[in-house]
DNA sequence: AACATGCTTGTTACCGGTATCATCGTCGAC
DNA sequence: GTCGACGATGATACCGGTAACAAGCATGTT
């Protein structure tokens, strides 16, 4: 088993070591980042020293010299079990490598996002991932000029500022329509989040508009319906869908939250589901398979998002062979009990 | 409105902007962080200056020099809905004086928190959080070498490394057991997590085991499951509490999520619940309010606990009056549907 | 033997701020 | 009129690393 990591003891600096070992400051640096350019005498000395000492570098000397700080900036709308997965994700990746991470959280605000990167480079971080890839001018023109990776997650895009890790969102959302026609449903209303800012939500409206216009189904505004990602509003969406549009058959949502407030909702009404109405999910959270009935959904891979983002900034870093600028990790449609 | 932050324009630096305002590097400083030690003057000409140049201030070379980055660092054991809301409490108020926050996920391993904790004192973190008081001796040992404000969140201890905010579990797990008791049950169950090196679910059962002897019912190990926090395993943990006590009357479950992969395991049986079983959760999930039946629960103060963690944190940096060392915030049971 | 080559190590300066102390001018008190 | 106090500003060194270059030395080549 590897042993602990020594705590940075108080005021050991790269000088105390070297004085320690007889050799310069310069060598115990090499000896630590670059052992294979000093000798193994050397090399000996200075972990003996080392360990001796307790010293651990200071991230933030050395970053200042060397422009490295093995710091990542991270930026999500909010925290919920669906970035959650992709942050562990990234930190399982970012881990191993020895990398530390910022998170931001932007209230689904381009200028808090906007305000978080700026932050983020005043901090000079290696590296930043943003989600989705609807960005205020100046954050993107701020994000160029700085000339980090920069990973946009979640979403693809065919022009990313930088690198971009995710799926298309409308794609899915258009299979799934698809599927729900298959099935025999006509009278399809859909459930999704707020568009404001927010481009998953976007395209997912915009994917259930365009199947049905392609199955020649009635779309009107009358069955479109927004609500916040919350279980409670996934509830009160189906009432407002059920009033709005009284012979609707199955209602897309555009998130499992929603889904599942809408079945909870259904249950309480004494609705059959699917009988009475179908229902349909996105994002394959874990709720979704255990309710009961378990709910059709677009599943979709969070927890890889972050670890091919991750991965992607790091060989950036690295520079090793450029990843690809766009990763598609594609989706899956899982049916389920309730359509 | 305010304006955008600006973009850390490349390679500006605080001497660029004392050349361009034609004073000395120094009075910049002072300008930008104690306006009111230089003239008004000299204060509009730097301003003039900063605004020009799109000067920001780098944060590394603040931090080295003068041992303050505005970054804290707050280790959890892994992200799900109950920790994101803690973090979204911390991440206001830090957001609000402009600190940043570098995540560590220690996956319920202390030697994982450990290296996290090493790695953030590396990083010479403002401030640290932890979860719970579970933490490794050396780890301890490593904090308070550090002399840098720490917080324990989300339960309270007696003795804690420095500062300490939340509730006691046991006091609470303890209440429900009495309050299911009051409601007539008495063969009580416990569906809990795993214990090891988790202070919040060993004293979640201690609270069980001790009211369970209070009120002298029976308590033996048989009554008492052990899963991780899906929903899967709240389903298959009541399929194991009923193999092994048949007459079970109740079963109180240590969190939300075993609570409500319980009751959908019921309703895949066609057990009625509360009247052929009772079930009870902890921590108010958002879950809990929402499915059918509502779960009764223990709300616990999830978002306040990262609330006054930051503001404990951040009021022992600025030097202000000490924060209480321990803040107990409490809990309340909340009686819904299912008992 | 003289010299080029490569490997290891050391010296120096610098990254971009800020702490500290020195300096300068102004104003009021004696 | 001289002195001390005070406010504003500047010069310098330093935080703790690392880049870039120089130097020393052993080895191989002609």
């Amino acid at each position: 088993m590897k042993a602990l990591p020594t705590a940075p003891a108080r005021g050991v600096t790269i000088r105390d070591v070297a004085r320690l070992s007889g050799v310069s400051a310069m060598t115990v640096s090499r000896a630590l980042r670059q052992p294979e350019t000093v000798s193994g005498d050397t090399l000996r000395k200075v972990q003996s020293a080392v360990k001796r000492t307790g010293y651990v570098s200071n991230r933030v000397a050395s970053r200042l010299s060397s422009n490295r700080g093995h710091v990542v900036g991270v930026v999500i709308p909010i925290i919920n079990a669906a970035f959650a997965d992709t942050i562990r994700g990234m930190k399982d990746v970012l881990r191993q490598e020895g990398y530390e991470m910022l998170l931001g959280i932007s209230d689904y605000s381009p200028q808090v996002e906007h305000a978080e990167v700026a932050e983020f480079l005043a901090q000079r971080v290696d590296a930043i991932a943003l989600t989705g890839h609807t960005h205020l001018p100046q954050t993107r023109a701020m994000l160029r000029r700085a000339g980090i990776p920069v990973v946009q997650i979640w979403t693809v895009t065919r022009r990313p500022i930088d690198l971009c890790v995710g799926l298309s969102h409308h794609a899915a959302s258009r299979d799934m329509v698809h599927h729900l026609h298959a099935r025999g449903y006509r009278r399809i209303a859909y459930l999704g989040g707020h568009t404001a800012h927010n481009d998953r939500t976007s395209e997912r409206e915009r994917g259930y508009v365009d199947a049905m216009r392609e199955l020649q189904l009635p779309v009107s505004p009358q069955g479109i319906v927004r609500r916040g990602f919350h279980l409670k509003e996934g509830a009160s969406g189906l009432r407002e869908v059920r009033e709005r549009m009284p012979d609707v058959e199955a209602v897309f949502c555009g998130s499992d939250m929603l889904a599942a407030g809408a079945l909870f909702e259904c249950q309480r009404q004494r609705l059959r589901v699917p009988q009475d109405l179908a229902i349909a999910g996105f994002d394959d959270a874990e709720l979704s398979s255990e309710v009961c009935p378990a709910l059709t959904t677009v599943h979709i891979p969070r927890f890889d998002i972050g670890v091919h983002a991750a991965q992607a900034m790091l060989a950036r870093l690295s520079g090793q062979p450029q990843p690809a600028r766009v990763q598609d990790l594609g989706y899956r449609i899982v049916v389920r009990e309730t359509t």
